[in-house]
DNA sequence: CCAAAATGATTAACATGTTAAGTTAAATGG
DNA sequence: CCATTTAACTTAACATGTTAATCATTTTGG
């Protein structure tokens, strides 16, 4: 992710130089585009990324590793699957990252004896030493962010945040493989 | 982007198994980190985006693909630098795609007489019809969506994300290039 | 106990995110 | 008018997003 808006300029300039007067047909403008929800959505993420990016590039990790890494150290040993879930990565994208990291000794794996198919993953202390490098220079950004956006907008966004994406995971999707929620009475 | 909450599974089961009891020195949690500002925006764009991928997909067009395809359907011409802001895309995301949206004859690109440098693009009647098939479906799937979570929050929210981003981008990066805004006495 | 279905994880393949280097053309400053 | 610098893209290179396929291991159902 991120994107620093392309070529920023200083002076303010129209952003869209040659727009409207189509040519042919004149197609609904629908809606605006630019203020659609995932682009908003988009637009703020990155907006605050780009405050976490340069200190965690100046480690040597990037946003998802850093994921991974906090994580794993308030967890001390978790499985993959689990992993998964909770820095919110899909597996391929985990497998190739656990790989890295792995070689870098920031983290261990075992495999389950119980079940040889699951792996299990902890920090390593070099893992936590970085941690706790960039932990503190992270959480001052963050306190920042709080104090310019406001403790409470912050805390009344997060709740509007969590209940968009509770309805519409509660929403079927149309053209998918909704494996997703049936009220399990399996098989 | 898209992660649809790595392996699904009916039954409600501990989100973090072998969570707490750490081994060794007892770190602070740390913001909760899942409910961190980043995650909670990842999480919901996600939760949108979920519902729109598989009818893009159906058409052959990803997501990106589909903001340029849009953002030129109301613009009918504009220049490369200026579709990046729009479509908000880093300039080699744009070229690749571009170039491959050419290929399929969904665009078409002139160079500016005036300054060579300088390219200009504009969809072909292939590619507008490509969004007319898509649109409409993906206007119903905005309404449900809107309808779900409720117009008004929708639109607070969308208010909340904006006065968000204008905090944070006055907000200076630490050990950034801040080329950004510094009132513009050029020289 | 065994063949078939289900699981956990990785690999493959292709598109994009991201930062750093080019490339070509235009604007600048002698 | 010309060497520098700047601007607009494009390429390169590497990491991740995403969907499909593959592998090994377990679980199921006979």
């Amino acid at each position: 992710m991120g994107l620093k808006t392309p070529s920023r300029d200083s002076r303010p300039r129209e952003a869209v130089p040659a727009a409207a007067s189509n040519t042919g047909a004149a197609q609904a403008p629908m809606r605006e585009f630019s203020r659609s929800l995932p682009m908003a959505l988009l637009r703020a993420r990155e907006a605050v990324m780009r405050h976490f990016r340069p200190s965690l590039r100046a480690d040597g990790v990037t946003e998802q590793q850093w994921r991974i890494l906090r994580a794993l150290s308030s967890i001390d040993i978790i499985e993959v699957t689990d992993l998964a879930r909770v820095a919110y990565l899909l597996g391929p994208s985990l497998s190739r990252i656990l790989r890295d990291l792995e070689a870098r000794r920031l983290i261990e794996r075992k495999t389950v004896k119980s079940d040889l198919r699951r792996g299990t993953i902890s920090i390593t202390a070099k893992g936590l030493k970085l941690i706790e490098a960039v932990a503190p220079h992270s959480e001052a950004i963050y306190a920042e962010m709080t104090k310019r956006y406001g403790a409470q907008k912050l805390s009344d966004l997060q709740d509007m945040l969590n209940l968009l994406e509770s309805s519409l995971l509660a929403m079927p999707v149309h053209g998918g493989n909704n494996d997703a929620d049936d009220s399990g009475d399996d098989k």
